[in-house]
DNA sequence: TTATATACATAGGAATCTTAGGTGTTGTTT
DNA sequence: AAACAACACCTAAGATTCCTATGTATATAA
C-alpha cells in the first residue's frame, strides 16, 4: 500500500524528533501525525512502527506509560535522558547525510551551502 | 569500517546520477567519486556497490563494456535509454522524500519551501 | 451488521547493506 | 626481494530494517 521504501535508517529519528517536540505520542498517534506534516506522502506502516519503539525502548531511550481512554488503551512513549542525548546525535547524523546526498544529487551545491 | 548505514534505498539513485553525468564509469572510479564528493563522509562499501551494478544491468538499467588498461580489467557501465529515464524518476522520488523529511525534521521550513 | 477508524501486536518474507573473504595487477616502501 | 598499499573485480553469510499480512479489541457511522 504505502510505497516509501526510501525510509530505511531514519524511522529511528523520526520518532526521536517528535518525542523531543511532544513529550508523549503513542504509536497510533505518531503515524497520524508523520501522515499529516507530509500530506500523506510519508506512511509509516505499524509493522514498521511498533518493533521500532519497542527496540528503542528495549535501548533505553524510551520509556512507556499506559493509559485508558474510554475503555481503549493507550501505551505513551516518552524519551529518557539517554534518549534525549541521542536525538541531538541522530539528528545531526542525519541532517550530515542528507547533506553529503545532496552534494552527489546537485553538484552545484557547494560544500560550504548551509539551508 | 565506514559507518553509514542511512544509505540505505538510496545507492541505486546515486549510481545513476553519477552515470548520467558522466557517460561511463567503472565500479571503483564510483566508489572513490563518491568519497571525493563527500569529503570523506560517505564510502561505498564493494560488497554493497557490485551486487547493486549487477542488478541495475539485470533490470536493463545499465550497459557494461569491458576495457583492458595495462593487463587490468576494467567493467565501464553506462545508462541505457530504460536508464536514463529512471534517473529523472528516481530522482525526483529522493528529493521528494528528503523535502518530506525535513517537514518532518525541521517544522519550520513551510510546504512551499523550495531549496 | 458491516465497514471504518482507533489502538495494540507479531510472524514471515523481501530488500539492502556490512563484514569478511577471495583473486589478480601495479607501484612504492622497506 | 619482500611487503604493503592502491587499484580493480567478485561473492557468501549475516544483520538490519522495512512491508505485508494477520490477529485482537473497542467505538462509531452507514
Amino acid at each position: 500500500m504505502s510505497n516509501n521504501n526510501l525510509i530505511k535508517g531514519s524511522l529511528q529519528t523520526i520518532i526521536l524528533k517528535l518525542l523531543e517536540e511532544n513529550e508523549k505520542m503513542y504509536g497510533y498517534e505518531i503515524t497520524q501525525r508523520v501522515k499529516e506534516l507530509t500530506a500523506g506522502e510519508i506512511k509509516i506502516t505499524e509493522g514498521a512502527l511498533y518493533p521500532a519503539l519497542h527496540k528503542l525502548e528495549a535501548e533505553g531511550l524510551l520509556t512507556t506509560e499506559i493509559q485508558q481512554v474510554d475503555n481503549r488503551v493507550r501505551k505513551y512513549y516518552s524519551l529518557t535522558k539517554d534518549g534525549q542525548k541521542e536525538v541531538t546525535s541522530k539528528l545531526s547524523e542525519l541532517q550530515g547525510f542528507v547533506e553529503n546526498l545532496q552534494r552527489i544529487l546537485n553538484p552545484e551545491i557547494k560544500p560550504g551551502f548551509n539551508i
